[in-house]
DNA sequence: TGTGTGACGGGCG
DNA sequence: TCGCCCGCCACAC
């Protein structure tokens, strides 16, 4: 056994996130219980959240793309740059407004559906 | 080992 | 419609 996949196990998690933003297409955004529900975590999108704030450390992690249920950019604030995530959501097509993602619904990604 | 916290979501008054 | 509370689970101290 190479390693134990208990300790890994928590590790497949925050992969596992990152796995599903990664697969959110440019001009899109999602939910954070979009993706827990995705995960089978459903009710825990606290998690989502907390993995995103550690994939920081990875690259490759469009965490802009994904915002609370309400399309507010309420993780803005842990990026490089306070508008660092809207700019990046504006690039791609995506208006905000008021650190708010206009026409949210349409642009809603549902990994449960989409990726299904 | 136990307590507190957090990029959330849903329910209730 | 707005605001508050509870639940949920992993991580840090």
């Amino acid at each position: 056994m190479p390693k134990t996949e208990a300790t890994d196990k928590k590790t497949n998690f925050f992969q596992d996130v990152y796995e599903v933003v990664k697969l959110i297409p440019p001009g899109r955004v999602t939910s954070y219980g979009a993706i827990a529900a995705y995960l089978g975590a459903k009710g825990s999108a606290r998690m989502v959240g907390w993995a995103l704030i550690a994939s920081h450390a990875q690259q490759g992690i469009p965490a802009y793309r994904v915002v609370n249920r309400n399309g507010m950019l309420t993780g803005k604030q842990h990026f490089e740059a306070f508008d660092a995530m809207q700019a990046h959501l504006e690039s791609e097509g995506v208006q905000v407004k008021d650190d708010k993602v206009v026409d949210f619904d349409k642009l809603f990604w549902d990994p449960a559906k989409e990726l299904l």
